[in-house]
DNA sequence: TTGTATGCGTTATCAA
DNA sequence: TTGATAACGCATACAA
């Protein structure tokens, strides 16, 4: 005979079974359907399983079940606080409905969120949660072949993976960008973050330049790229300001860039918004602190996580055709443009 | 006969292994440890591999080796952008060595805390970060018994549960009044977030303690709580004002209370740091651009990500006795605080 | 409502 | 260096 392979010391769902006088199914029973299970037996289970500290063997059970209460949730970086208002988002609604979360950034690149994908399709999750809809090939043949139920958020269009929860990039560029011209700005620059890849900020610029060309603006129009930083911030608005042709306003793609470009005005001592009018992206709570307080666009970042584990959960609980949703977004006026009139 | 269990449509081990023609087990050797398989019949796995799309499942894979590639990392929000730049790390550092992270917030609640021990726990973990050192009975049972690598973080003291990686809150508190009072200052106020279940908080409630004592300054000592926002800096700044008994400096628990205060002495005209010195706690960035730029306490929030996570790899690795690691803090003189001497 | 038999997909063990 | 066999710990299918 050959030997036995060592055994963990954890208690196993038999010694439960054991203490309790039942089967190891009805142990199972009483811990995941207890209705199930005749009232006095669950006692007796409980009761075993508190004596014992029984901890139930997820990887086994959800071998067997195939199934895995687990979601895989896929961000640029946590560094930013946008996704990491998602990532609470998701928390606060899948913690409580018993699902883990297993969290992967990508740092902006398709190919490390391939790695990503793959290495989470491994773990056999019941969902999956990316950022944005530019993904690579090898990604999409991936999702497709596992059959998993993906969120694509942070965007909206018309060719998603399976569902989605965000908003029009493009959409909200265009309306700031209209908003500042109603309040009076005609030589408006935009800062936004690498697009390569990055199909919100490729959607940002899409609007922008939609904005410009609409409000016949476009020979003002000056496109700058920065990281995400409040230095960068101040970089690009040196970098802006510096130029002959003289720009009025600058749309930042987010609050970080924007407030760090106002608090390099106000070292420089250029007058915002009377000098130069400027606006964001994201609406963190720094914008409406910041002095002068900072025009921007708010956008649902914790309620995009919320809904997305919602309708998770309602897929994994049997429902089809589930809808893309969008949750909008709103051009928020502050004292860091220029009022109308 | 019974009925066969519906098994999944996914590519499977055996599957990859006659299109190899090898065996399962060396196909699974091919992977895991290449050198112990010939070049020839590795390059047909994984040709194999490569054709049929094979992704190993891990769960079978954990649950028969009984090692699960993945670390609980238990932090009490992800919105607190320190917390952040942690997982960062955590995840540099531990995504190229093959390790998943389950995220998990415990939202300050150390009964939240043990909750997510247990879920962790139940999937056998290769190791587990927590946060802080105040922890549940029930945390520390669970902890014990399950016999998990464990990093407490953001912490040092004399009782880690297993590994810690940190530095003193007490000290750096303690260093900080020193320095406000090397620059002249001698009414100080401190702020502070909520200190129960909360060693951090405490630590730095009796740094600024011992502090204000040894300078015989602790008759204009006076305390204060605040939660997490720069409307609650503006809001602790306020109160302080109001009160009859001035202070003339302020030593914020956090950047982000400090930095709302700053803006809120813009708004009213008070001049900071003639007025009112303030000083902050992480060095976050918007320190550096903050106008006055804010003196605070720089921590090594991204290195107790990486160092946490070269411990855990370490340790998995066979290595013992691992020691505490205190990565220090350091005092960081701005403009928010009078010059020394 | 409870129990029996069996399988989930992989790796540890031992033998060749 | 490779393979046969037996676990890993639990949940599904079916019967009682």
């Amino acid at each position: 005979m050959r030997q036995a392979r060592a055994a963990t010391n954890k208690v196993r769902i038999e010694e439960v079974a054991r203490l309790a006088g039942v089967s190891p199914i009805t142990v199972s029973r009483a811990l995941n359907t207890p209705d199930k299970v005749n009232e006095k037996t669950r006692a007796a289970v409980f009761a075993a399983v508190e004596q014992t500290g029984y901890i139930p063997n997820r990887l086994a059970g959800s071998l067997a079940s195939n199934r895995n209460r687990t979601i895989g949730v896929i961000i640029p970086t946590i560094t930013n606080s946008i996704f990491a208002d998602k990532v609470q988002g998701l928390s606060d609604t899948l913690t409580p409905a018993g699902y883990q979360i297993l969290l992967g950034q990508s740092g902006y690149s398709i190919d490390r969120e391939a790695d990503l994908v793959a290495a989470f399709l491994a773990q056999s999750p019941s969902g999956l949660v990316v950022t944005g809809s530019a993904h690579s090939q090898r990604t999409q043949t991936m999702l497709k072949r596992s059959g998993v139920a993906v969120v694509e958020t942070w965007t909206r269009n018309e060719t998603p993976l399976d569902m989605q929860v965000g908003f029009s990039n493009e959409d909200a560029a265009f309306e700031m960008v209209r908003h500042l011209h109603s309040a009076g700005y005609r030589r408006i620059a935009l800062v936004v973050a690498s697009y390569a890849d990055n199909d919100r900020a490729q959607g940002r610029l899409r609007g922008y330049r939609r904005a410009v060309n609409d409000l016949g603006i476009a020979d003002a129009a000056i496109e700058l790229q920065a990281e995400f930083s409040f230095s960068e911030g101040a970089r690009a608005l040196n970098e802006l300001m510096a130029k002959r042709r003289k720009i009025d306003a600058i749309f930042f793609a987010n609050d970080i860039l924007a407030v760090g470009a106002i608090l390099e005005c106000q070292r420089r001592g250029i007058r915002v918004p009377q000098d130069v009018g400027i606006a964001g992206f994201d609406d963190l709570e720094i914008a409406t602190v910041s002095v002068p307080s900072l025009t921007t666009v708010s956008i649902p970042r914790y309620d995009i996580g919320v809904t997305t584990a919602q309708l998770l959960l309602r897929r994994l609980d049997g429902e089809t055709n589930l809808p893309g949703v969008d949750l909008g977004f709103r051009i928020v006026p502050r004292e860091s443009t220029r009022r109308v009139g």
